[in-house]
DNA sequence: TGCAAGTATGTCTGATGTGACATATACTCC
DNA sequence: GGAGTATATGTCACATCAGACATACTTGCA
């Protein structure tokens, strides 16, 4: 993990260990953290993809740029529920939040 | 659709169609209505085979049993964090999630 | 260097979600 | 029928999340 990414996390509120990332947490949140954090990542690259700006992204959604700023840092006061509309409006599907959270590497735990 | 679901539906403040389902909504919302359905039956179905009632689900959740009752019936006051979090709470993965979101049908549109 | 565009962060007010409780309904079993 | 258990629904007070705004930071370019 990158070290300014890491930072940013922090400040968003999250405790991330260094290699056993999340350490602190229950089993549970782990899980979520880990759904929410996928969710932001897929926004940003999403919107990046389409070669638009958070502003841009705001007027789509009726929302501001630091909310789709919130959202792309995974902050504590965006909800999962916020993100999937947002990256259902950036043309996302159900069926891409699935592959989201299906781990892609083999070989290594979950 | 059973009547019954149907009508349980409606009363929690969804609009729902005879045969495709959902008009009104526009795609995007379509879609989330989609995921928040998923996530509350498989909430519901956790929880039978785990052979718990609302209620000992509600305490391991810190939560009540008319909030379970809830988040089963899909209500428009439960987010999709808390379903989230209940499912994690009843033993399902991420993958799990995932899995539900990918249709199994083959041979009709999505 | 300065400027401009994009992004990040802090905070406000109003909207929505939350657990809790009361109560209604449904289903057994006696 | 009534009692007991499970689930559903309506409502509260409080917590959290929403968009909006100001402002700071970052990056690229003249």
């Amino acid at each position: 993990m990158r070290v300014d990414r890491r930072r940013k996390l922090e400040r968003a509120g999250w405790v991330v260990g260094e290699a056993g990332d999340f350490l602190g947490l229950s089993p549970e949140e782990r899980q979520f953290v880990e759904v929410k954090l996928a969710l932001a990542a897929s926004v940003r690259q999403r919107r990046e993809r389409l070669g638009l700006t958070q502003l841009q992204v705001a007027e789509r959604l009726g929302s501001s740029q630091s909310r789709v700023a919130k959202m792309e840092a995974a902050d504590r006061t965006v909800s999962t529920d916020l993100l999937l509309k947002a990256l259902f409006q950036l043309g996302g599907s159900p069926r891409d939040v699935a592959k989201l959270l299906i781990p892609k590497i083999r070989g290594r735990a979950a």
